[in-house]
DNA sequence: CGGAAATGTTGCGTCGGTGCACATATTAGC
DNA sequence: GCTAATATGTGCACCGACGCAACATTTCCG
């Protein structure tokens, strides 16, 4: 039994990790706002951040300029010295990106590929764009780890990649590779659970509890839930497939494929087709396809793939109760080019008391969201247990 | 924030919140084993273990003869003298139970009703019955609350029942009313999310942490998750709403409803008929539908159902990625009219590696999982906050 | 410019878990 | 049967974490 807090090791270590995930997430907290956020004294959490900052993970700086009485609070960063690096091994490209504490993401390195990477292929392209950061934004800093969001089922405590269709991967161990090439503690989890992290923590989801992202990519949908706070994983960490599941197509006639599942009939490529497009991306779609949207053709493909994708929607609703579910991709598309009616649809088929506390958003954080959710993985130990911090290498 | 053992009193009301919870789900601990379980020092759980007998909520009994060697450590029960009421208003009869520390119903009543009752008249009966009670089962005991599963979706905090089609119950402040009318602490909540909840704490879910359970009962459909060891209620504890989801139907002519949603689909009623049935408690439904299974007319309506029903808990294995589906009420007998086909329909439509750690049982407590449920939503914050205890009347 | 308000700083008190030393109860082996 | 080994209960001294009170510091306000 992992009892956090039994004795009073855990419990300064419970403590240094709640004030730690402050800063963290707020990016600059004063120690008055932490003490009334904790509920602990101020003596306590006075030697709370010394603690932290002589681990060399949060900085004390000056106060805030704020107009009302009273000593002024010292303001609590994160470290800028410590970060996470991020990979997104993609069909087109391999992202890495170097994040600081605070979700702060330093540098962004895009590595263009011309066909699918194998797992080999990542790990070397990450292997040559680190050491080509250590003399710039690697400088100095220590590396709490790697963390690679992939699309595609990732086991849950190995970061084994079961299986990424879109880049031909199976059972490929790219978290142990990693982790070997590098020196560094590596992990790897689903691409879409890592992205609704991100939008809970630092996105559209900040101050919701329960929420479901879904997004919408060339290669089909991928998902994922938070629920009461915390990442919804499953057994084996394959939570959040929507993609996979088979709405109810109340018309016959607006089943396009043979499975019925969502990914199959909501896509990017029925899009791109009715929209005349070759390749685009999703800034180019979503202007070609809101432009055109009063040609019937473009109208009746939006109208078809809305109907279908609310009837998703409105079962991942029922069943998850969440307050606000996030689109990104293609999807939210889908919601631009009418969000009335998208959520129209939505009401109609959730149960009313869920539908009234429901809300339909687009996603915030761009092209950032996946290294924001890969480096919240490798940080997750040390949000945990800062102590852990000890152990970084200088 | 409630940063849980934040300071030392927080702490020591964790680790005694820990052993309770230890000694509750096992009904009979041994110190020895209480000390294994949390990692603390031995003298630490006596210290704990007398505070908690103190509290009236433990009592210390014989050691258990093991064959082994060493001093016996003592065995530690819940205290039988604390109760919960348990209440589960339904359409035929409203049930009420005793239920002790430990999951142990130790009373049950049941009280048919003519027509479907109304709250007011819910409560009245409650009343009539626990008085009655009051020289019995209830003769010096301590009650620490009343808890309600009702069929329908209840709010959570008030124990509002928004809304119980069912029972024709809108807007109903059961809770409220249960709590005036005894002057104990009173709280409601869905009886399928109830379920779940018993099942995974004392049923075929003992040692399983992510869950899916779905009861089909006359009036529809009701379902509970377990995610990650704890109830998923969304944000107004009205998640696992299945029966309101519409599943994709492959062939329409398999769809004989007009919403499609899984409860049309799915039902007793059609079951009842095609087994030429009036009305029939659950084991002669699934006696008279096991042996006429070779006819055409049942096999096809079974097969229907249980193809509509697979698509459904694909949907939800994809979503969730749970070890375990427990199916109650008619459900169960879908599954028991051929498990391997509905195991082999389910693995066809669900992500293999999800697939792969999937099982689907049957439920497994019977007349007495609602009764569990209510009573474990009356004892949780006893559980969470054992000093609690002390407030409770004697 | 002085008082009020809010917060940092310091030292001490309280209290919870640990661990040692010893007591006790059971089994295993001869 | 007796003794050794083992496991566990018991009592007490120790350590360490947080709370608290008193004092110091900084700002705002009239």
């Amino acid at each position: 039994m992992s009892n956090s807090g039994s004795n009073l090791d855990r419990l300064r270590r419970n403590n240094l990790a709640t004030v730690l995930r402050i800063v963290h997430r707020s990016r600059a907290a004063s120690r008055a706002q932490i003490t009334a956020a904790t509920g602990l004294y101020r003596s306590t959490v006075a030697a709370l951040v010394a603690e932290l900052a002589a681990l060399g993970l949060v900085v004390e700086g000056e106060p805030e300029a704020t107009n009302r009485v009273g000593r002024p609070s010292p303001r609590v960063h994160p470290h800028p010295g410590v970060v996470a690096l991020a990979v997104n091994p993609e069909l087109d490209a391999v992202t890495i990106g170097v994040v600081g504490l605070g979700a702060l993401v330093e540098h962004r390195v895009r590595h263009p590929v011309s066909s699918a990477v194998t797992p080999e292929d990542t790990v070397e392209i990450v292997r040559d764009v680190v050491q080509d950061l250590r003399g710039g934004p690697l400088a100095d800093r220590r590396i709490a780890g790697i963390g690679a969001a992939v699309p595609g089922l990732v086991r849950a405590g190995d970061g084994l990649v079961r299986l990424a269709p879109h880049l031909g991967w199976t059972d490929a161990p790219i978290a142990q590779m990693l982790g070997d090439a590098l020196g560094v503690p590596a992990m790897a989890e689903n691409d879409a659970s890592l992205g609704a992290l991100a939008e809970h923590l630092f996105g559209v989801g900040r101050d919701v509890d329960d929420l479901v992202y879904l997004n919408g990519g060339a290669s089909g949908i991928g998902g994922g839930v938070i629920a009461g706070g915390r990442p919804l994983r499953g057994v084996g960490g394959y939570a959040g497939e929507f993609g996979h599941n088979r709405p109810g197509v109340p018309d016959s006639a607006h089943r396009v494929s043979l499975t019925g599942s969502l990914e199959d009939e909501v896509s990017r490529a029925r899009l791109l087709a009715v929209a005349g497009l070759e390749a685009a991306d999703e800034p180019t779609l979503e202007r070609a396809l809101l432009e055109s949207r009063d040609e019937s053709v473009v109208a009746e493909e939006l109208d078809r793939q809305r109907r279908i994708l609310s009837t998703a929607l409105s079962n991942a609703a029922n069943v998850l109760n969440p307050s606000l579910i996030v689109l990104g991709g293609f999807l939210a598309t889908l919601l631009a080019s009418d969000p009335e009616k998208l959520a129209e649809l939505v009401a109609e088929q959730t149960l009313p008391p869920t539908a009234e506390q429901l809300q339909l958003r687009a996603a915030e954080l761009a092209e950032d969201r996946l290294l924001i959710g890969a480096a919240e993985l490798v940080f997750a130990p040390l949000l945990g247990d800062p102590v852990l911090a000890s152990r970084l290498a200088p």
